[in-house]
DNA sequence: ACCTCCAATTTTGCATTCAAAACCGGATGT
DNA sequence: ACATCCGGTTTTGAATGCAAAATTGGAGGT
């Protein structure tokens, strides 16, 4: 080990540490995929990319392919790349498989989550509940989503929480498809009412119940509207 | 060599569509990986695997990003990068969530799968006996491997199997560690048994049970041997 | 001997260049 | 009119070049 204390090496560390372009970039698109300003399907010419971006089109290509194993983006060979198209199935898919991680998430934030996390999570159900309040749908959802992945986040397992966030990047996009009902809305927030108070109670069965029957719901709502864009675009 | 068959195959050869070397680099590299070929935490030096690869820095380290995401090997700004560590707490964590999605496999395969499908197992599963009675371990694990991805594919959800497979090819790294007794050797193979008798009657409720149960025990097997491989490597 | 400093070398990050494949649009033939 | 062929253009795939950061190795000081 040695020396640990610096002598004339007083200077404060630099705070300024430059970032990888290839997460810069990645963030970037990921960013705009969802939120559909890059549009399902959408094909992402490197050229155009690069100008926008102000970058060349090597990091630009690097973040193209961790986008591919995210699975937001889709691999032509000899044809670049196009935002992956929504397709029903693959996100019914997807919602299963979440499904099965929030459920597992829950036993795990019961058994783990410490009081600080729970009360984080109480803190983001009450600005929820604000923006429900006026109406503001966007607000609504960004901490609606905040919520869950606190909850995710609560069960500890680090594996479990990237895999959960990485799915859920490809329903975000489908989510402003969902044009939410007053009732349903109304509906949704009382099931989050639910869900905190299973979770301060560590009460895994019925937090699991409650995740469960949640999710159904929104199941329902985003395939509905993906039948009813689908049919719209043919 | 006649000219017309010279003729012939080089038509053949020119219509089989070229790979993109970032693809043929991501599998070899991760083959190394899980081989342990290349073992965790070593440095990956690009000019060195483009030397070994035959191939230019650009599409090596393409691969390298998207093995990132993947999650078997880490990016070190400015330093490269190096095959993920194998941490007891990490493998635990996947673990946890493989158990999760094979619960949710196991109730969607007794729901969808098709007859070829179980049939198809029930084959790879006497060729997984026929290695035990050998006590060809390679083979076995070989044809484990096998099943419990048939298992899983016979679930229908496209998502759940490649996240699957995905979180697998973490852990499979750790298999050789895991130095099983001739005893659990011999009960992991009923238990086979068991789930596959299981699936064929499509009793969902006793196939999340034995499914669970195999992990747990899968789970014990590799932790004690990654204690012991800290222990030593202390 | 140990630590620190500094130049030389290596290695990475990114830009640029070159080659091959795909795309486009008009000319041609049926 | 329609399909197809062909040349030029665009776009992608991969290699190379260049600058910045990190590592190495050794000289000098304590």
């Amino acid at each position: 080990m040695g020396t640990i204390e610096n002598l004339g090496q007083a200077r404060i560390e630099r705070r300024i540490e430059r970032r990888p372009l290839h997460e810069e970039v990645i963030d970037q698109l990921r960013d705009r995929i969802v939120q559909g300003e890059l549009a399902p399907s959408t094909r992402l010419n490197e050229r155009v990319l690069c100008e926008q971006l102000g970058i060349s089109r090597t990091p630009l290509r690097e973040a193209i392919k961790m986008l591919a194993t995210e699975g937001l983006v889709e691999l032509l060979p000899n044809r670049g790349a196009i935002v992956t198209p929504l397709k029903a199935a693959n996100i019914a898919d997807t919602l299963a498989v979440m499904g099965a991680l929030e459920s597992l998430a829950g036993e795990l934030a019961c058994a783990n989550a410490n009081e600080a996390a729970i009360a984080e999570i109480r803190a983001l159900h009450f600005e929820m509940l604000a923006h429900h309040a006026r109406g503001d749908l966007a607000g609504y959802f960004k901490f609606n989503q905040l919520i869950h992945l606190r909850i995710i986040e609560a069960s500890g397992n680090q594996v479990l929480t990237n895999t959960y966030r990485q799915l859920n990047a490809n329903v975000r996009r489908a989510r402003y498809m969902a044009n939410l009902s007053q009732e349903r809305w109304d509906a949704a927030v009382r099931e989050h009412e639910e869900i905190l108070s299973a979770l301060a109670a560590r009460d895994a069965a019925r937090l699991k119940r409650l995740l469960a029957e949640h999710l159904a719901h929104k199941v329902a709502s985003v395939m509905a509207a993906l039948e009813q864009s689908a049919a719209a675009a043919a």
